[in-house]
RNA sequence: UCCUCAGUAGCUCAAUGGUAGAGCAUCCGGCUGUUAACCGGAGGGUUGUAGGUUCGAGUCCUACCUGAGGAGCCA
């Protein structure tokens, strides 16, 4: 990595480095700019540990090897200011991260004055209202590390499998899908609403381009108040033609496998700072267990189940609807890797599934539940190609037949079939990483209550 | 929208209906290897808001506000 040093901070003789890298200029003297992350003084000690967006680094001062003002400005410097610290490194194991600097000038660029965030324990409100500051936390800092990862992961594996990155507009003129409450604005004279799906803009796209997928925000305006739901998330959502269920349950296999193990070669460090337990992300493997809707529905009818559920004052499984927390915790907790359920009702579901051949009250769909009560990371469908049985279900549904009609036209000009899921990046990351709150996984949480910082 | 819980110092939390407390942070002093350092000292309060009960309310009652967790809905 070359630092970007503006012409006045440049030194010929010390080398300005990133924390990351230490461990090359072993016994060399370097530069570290960045910012103080805490300090402990011992008499004529100093221990200033500095971060620098790439590691933590402990910078010692020792009052007689160090001019008196220098010492000072150690003694001095509050949490948080930001500084350019210059010393000799060296290795030492009672150092974090094993090495250290011997510090022999210090320069602070701007003092942080009463720096909230305190080395001690915060509550999630106080912590949500300074998320500005909150982002230079250890543990923040290595999960946002993991999002980019898990983000990049994603853009490579449909790279390399021939994928075209076709964005979906964000504005858009009505619902989508007709269920979820949108958030709407003002669009010069009219209504508009912000995307809840970019998916029914990408199957057009799949006739053009043959494997396409979109990465963007996603908006629901739903009161939902709990540690699984944000009003805005990322969402990613690949769409294949002449693919059907099948293709797409590999598909959706290959993709999950791939991404934790992204995260595992490339995000260790990050995953023990969050104390992940590591094992059971190494045995997310292919197959995944599948079973279709109504096999789950048998599990959950089982009497010591719907006892367990009355016990835990859960609402009862009623088959033919779909699943609640509970029965997703019931379908997860034996399991060590995520599980695939197929073919749900097709009236629980969206009006653009494909039906199943051999029982139409069946849709050709899926919902990946992850393990350790992570809940539905990934939902998808083989999609409607006969025009005349879309049109029905739009019928059906009482949806506006004007808004969809260039939806149908890609059931008139060259219909094939074809498959897609979307995949929830908060909740993948929030499983990745091992954490309770979704809100953590993104940088600035939208929620019901919040839209501060 | 419904259910449950919480609101006291900058932060995290104590306080049988009877004088408002501690740790951290901040400031001052001490210490040559600290690991959320430690030791001594100082400053810091309209107990979410408005009523009510009581000789007396942080504590009990009512309403409201704010937040959290869950349900439903969903990724």
């Amino acid at each position: 990595m070359t630092p970007i040093i503006p012409a006045s901070l440049r030194s010929a003789s010390v080398q300005t480095t990133t924390i990351r890298t230490i461990g090359a200029h072993d016994g060399r003297d370097v530069r570290i700019r960045g910012w103080l992350y805490n300090k402990r003084e011992k008499g004529k000690l100093v221990f200033l540990i500095v971060r620098d967006g790439t590691g933590y680094l402990q910078a010692v001062a020792f009052q007689p090897e160090v001019p008196p003002d220098v010492f000072e400005t150690c003694q001095k410097v509050t949490q948080e200011s930001s500084l350019e610290v210059r010393g000799s490194i060296r290795k030492d194991d009672r150092a974090p991260g094993g090495y250290e600097m011997k510090l022999q000038s210090i320069t602070v660029h701007q003092v942080a004055q009463d720096y909230p965030i305190s080395p001690k324990e915060h509550g999630p409100d106080f912590l949500l209202d300074h998320r500005h500051l909150w982002l230079r936390s250890s543990k923040q800092h290595a999960l946002l590390k993991i999002r980019s990862e898990i983000c990049q992961a994603i853009r490579d594996f449909f790279y390399e499998r021939d994928f075209v990155l076709i964005d979906s507009p964000i504005l858009t003129p009505a619902a989508c899908e007709g269920t979820s409450t949108l958030f709407e604005t003002d669009y010069f004279d009219r209504k508009a609403y912000l995307s809840q799906s970019g998916q029914l803009y990408l199957e057009p796209a799949c006739m053009a381009f043959g494997r396409v997928y979109c990465f963007g925000p996603t908006f629901r305006a739903e009161k939902s108040k709990t540690r699984r739901h944000l009003t805005e998330f990322w969402m990613v959502e690949p769409e294949v033609a002449y693919a059907d269920l099948d293709d797409l349950l590999d598909l959706a296999e290959d993709f999950v496998v791939t991404l934790v193990a992204r995260a595992l070669d490339r995000c260790r460090p990050e995953l023990t700072t969050l104390e992940r337990d590591i094992t059971r992300l190494e045995r997310i493997q292919k197959p995944f267990p599948r079973l279709t809707y109504d096999e789950a529905a048998a599990v959950l009818m089982r009497p010591e189940i719907q006892s367990r559920a009355r016990g835990q004052d859960a609402p009862p499984f009623v088959p033919g609807s779909d699943f609640g927390a509970f029965d997703e915790t019931v379908l997860t907790e034996t399991l060590e890797r995520p599980v695939m359920i197929t073919r749900y009702p097709t009236k629980i579901k969206a009006f653009y599934m494909q039906p199943d051949p051999q029982n139409p009250d069946r849709a050709l769909c899926v919902d990946v539940l992850a393990p350790e009560g992570y809940g539905e990371i990934v939902g998808g469908s083989q999609r409607i190609h006969d025009h005349d049985l879309l049109l029905r279900r739009i019928q059906e549904h009482g949806l506006p037949l004007e808004a969809f009609r260039w939806y149908l036209d890609i059931r008139r000009y060259g219909s094939v079939p074809h498959a897609g899921f979307g995949m929830g990046i908060e909740r993948f990351v929030s499983w990745v990483a091992g954490i309770h709150h979704l809100r953590e996984a993104i940088p600035y949480p939208r929620t019901l209550n919040r839209l501060y910082p």
